[in-house]
This record gives structure tokens, C-alpha cells and sequence, in this order.
DNA sequence: TGAATATTCGACTCATGAGTCGAATACGAG
DNA sequence: CTCGTATTCGACTCATGAGTCGAATATTCA
């Protein structure tokens, strides 16, 4: 029908132009995403990214559209990883509350290890320029539906127990959003030991009662 | 021994000089906190922080050295907040673990709500200068190692109950810092409520098992 | 080989916003 | 009232860092 197969000499060892091109602005993406958590975007210029990978900074601009675009991207591509991932999480049919909240945790927690997902946590949204902070905000509110609706199901069909859903899943994403400010892949800690304790500490506030009465 | 009283005419609620001048330093501290918090510190211009309060960018420099010097202060006052307070957090002989983390949580919530509170774990610490940095570092130190005690103790005393005290510690902090993300004092969600919610989460996930064996 | 195109960079421009200066004005004490 | 000091601000300076331009240089393909 479209073109044949590229069909190319060296197999796939050797990329080429279009290849390369690709490569290079996730090279970029990385290393901007890792310095804009590590020091902070304002704290960042481009002149630093550029050093760090040997590059000028004009050379920069020959792969991204601005400093913004670049973030924005590194927000996108951390959202993208959970909200369409090639494996979507298991619905309401397939597994029940409890199962769908303990994989979801499983790769949020994965997702925000990631350097991406690190520098949309860590960097807020009010660096981006208006119409992608929209963008991302949007992303960020599908994600956080996406567990409340967990949550909620898990109450009907009685696996999970939270009075409260949307308070719950804001407690649950600030616990899972602070990660990368002190957990680091290199210590003795290993992410599936952290996941595991995470997943242990949630089930355990959200599987016996969720409140106490306040008392005032 | 000193200067006697002052024993001024129309009592106290007309202020003299200096306590005017503390006023006025308040109040911007105070708007500061809130813009910063609201729309980030490197998207906040001190034009902006005059404009508000009606007065010139100079203005601001009567009263504060920088921009830095203002964040700081604000991050200063949150910090003491906690650190100390009148009256001190209740010791290890006073009453037991559980009790003391109840106590910790509700003052922590408090803290976070409050204007500066919220401008502390709102901007980060990468924009302050680094020698202010050191000591907002310092601060949030402290406290973490007060709720690692606490968590610790109560482990001993067994009214907690929880594998790692400091692994749960940033699990704890990162649900309350992630309040001002979400809640509003306006809401129809009053701040005892949110303080009960989180705390019978905390409590929940903390009292009976605190972790799953990991299975991989 | 050489023309066309992709990639890179040195050397700029330029907007922004923090911070300063010196002059004006308000205020309190004698 | 008047002097000295506290307070305020208009009109600057100035460093920084994002973004641009046009000229090299590299690469591909015929």
C-alpha cells in the first residue's frame, strides 16, 4: 500500500539522519528534565544544558522551540507514560478496587522515579507559558480522576474503604509526589522496596477505617 | 533596671513608630508569602508585591535588603512555627507516641495551612540564595527528625507501629506538604476536618501493618 | 565530485526585572 | 514653628539569560 520496508544496510545498529535527529531531543529532554529537578527551571539556563552535553546553545534551538518547550515536554512525556501506556490499566471489570489501586500505585510510583515524571513533580506548573500549563493541568486531572475513580469503586464493591475519595487520593498523590524530593534510585533503597512500603502504608490507612470523628 | 514602661497616651491601638514599621513589614511578608506561593517566586516581581499593597518597588527595599531576603523571612517564620513554639510539642515522658504524633500532625497541618507555611513548601528552597538555603535546610531537618523520634518511639512504646520510621516520616510529610496544592481555607472543607481526615489516615496506615512483604 | 540540505556555533540583540540614587515629603520632638 | 530623621518614590542603572542571525561545516545522494 505505503512504501515498502526501509530495508537498510548495517541493520537497525546504525540510525540514520531522522534517527539520530530523535535521539538527540531525547538526549536533550533527559538532561534538561534531571537539571530542572536537580536545580530548579528559573535556577537553570540553557548555556548550562548545552555545556553539560557539549553543544552550543543555538544548537539548541535547533531542536526545541524555547526553554518552556522543552519542559513542557518533559511534563508531557511523564504524563503520557501512565495515561496511555501500551498496557492500560486493568478496569473496573477485569480486577477489582483493591488490585486496580495497588497497580496504579505500582506505576505512579514507577512514573515518578522516572526523570520525567520527577521534573513534572518537582517543577510546578507555573513555569510553563499559559496555554501548555492548560495542557498539563488537564493531564494531571485525568490522572487524579483516574484514582478517584478507583477509590470510589473500591468502596462499592467493598475492597477498599475511605470515606472521602478525593481527600484520600490528594493524600495519596502528595505522599507519591514528594518521593523524588528525598528518595534517590542510588541508595541502599530500591524503588521496588519503596513501592512496596508506599503500597503497604496506603492499603493499611484505606482498608480499616479512613477517619476518625473530629472532635471539635 | 531598664527604661520604664512607655505609658502612652490613647493606650495601645494607636502605634508609634516602630511598631508601625513592623506592621508595614508584615503585611508584606504576608502578600509576598501569598503571591509567591500563588504564582511561583521567579513569576512574582516585586512590582507586582508594591502594586498590591499601593506602594513603590522602593518602598519594599526600606524595609527588606532583596527579593531573596523577603522568601527567606517568610520561610523563617514558617519554620519557627513548629520549631518553637510557646508552648513545645509534648516530650517522650509526657505522653506516649501515638498521642505525640497526633499532637505533631494537628501543629504541622496548621503550620502548612497558614500563608507562610504554605509559601515554605510551595517555592522551593532552590531559589533561595544558598547561604539563606543552608538554613531553611537546616529548619526542615529538624523537624523531620522530630516526627522520625516520634515515630520511633512510639514504635517502642508500641502505640505505633511501623517498619521504617524514616521512610514513613516522608510518606507523612509528603501528604501534608501537598495540602496547599489542593486545599482551600474558602471550601466548603474546614481546616479540622482535613487535620481529622489526615490524621485517621496516618493513624490507620500506621497502627496496624505497616508494610507488605515485597513480592518480587 | 559537487550541489543541496542538515547541523552547528560565534557573536550578536533585547526584554526584563532586581536593585540604587537622590530628591521630595511626612512626622515627631523640642 | 523648625529642625532632624523617617518614609516614600520617580527615574534611573545594570546584569542576566532567552532567543536570533548569518556564516561555517558536515553529510547525503546523484
Amino acid at each position: 500500500m505505503t512504501k515498502n520496508a526501509p530495508k537498510r544496510a548495517w541493520g537497525t545498529a546504525i540510525q540514520n539522519r531522522d534517527e539520530q535527529f530523535e535521539m538527540k531531543r531525547q538526549v536533550v529532554l533527559r538532561t534538561a528534565a534531571r537539571t530542572y529537578s536537580k536545580r530548579g527551571f528559573h535556577e537553570t539556563t540553557l548555556a548550562e544544558i548545552a555545556e553539560e552535553l557539549n553543544i552550543s546553545k543555538p544548537t539548541l534551538y535547533y531542536y526545541f522551540r524555547s526553554k518552556d518547550d522543552i519542559l513542557f515536554e518533559c511534563h508531557r512525556i511523564a504524563i503520557e507514560a501512565i495515561t496511555d501506556d501500551a498496557t492500560p490499566l486493568p478496569g473496573p471489570d477485569e480486577a477489582n478496587g483493591r488490585e486496580r489501586l495497588e497497580e496504579f500505585l505500582k506505576r505512579y510510583v514507577r512514573m515518578v522515579v522516572d526523570d520525567f515524571g520527577t521534573c513534572l513533580v518537582m517543577t510546578g506548573v507555573s513555569a510553563l507559558e499559559p496555554e501548555n500549563q492548560g495542557t498539563v493541568v488537564e493531564g494531571r486531572r485525568r490522572i487524579n480522576d483516574a484514582l478517584v475513580d478507583i477509590l470510589e469503586d473500591g468502596r462499592k464493591d467493598g475492597t477498599l474503604q475511605c470515606d472521602s475519595p478525593k481527600v484520600t487520593a490528594m493524600f495519596i498523590f502528595g505522599a507519591m509526589n514528594w518521593l523524588p524530593q528525598w528518595y534517590h534510585s542510588d541508595g541502599s533503597l530500591g524503588v521496588e522496596e519503596v513501592t512496596a512500603q508506599l503500597i503497604g502504608f496506603v492499603m493499611a490507612g484505606i482498608e480499616t477505617s479512613g477517619s476518625l470523628s473530629p472532635d471539635s
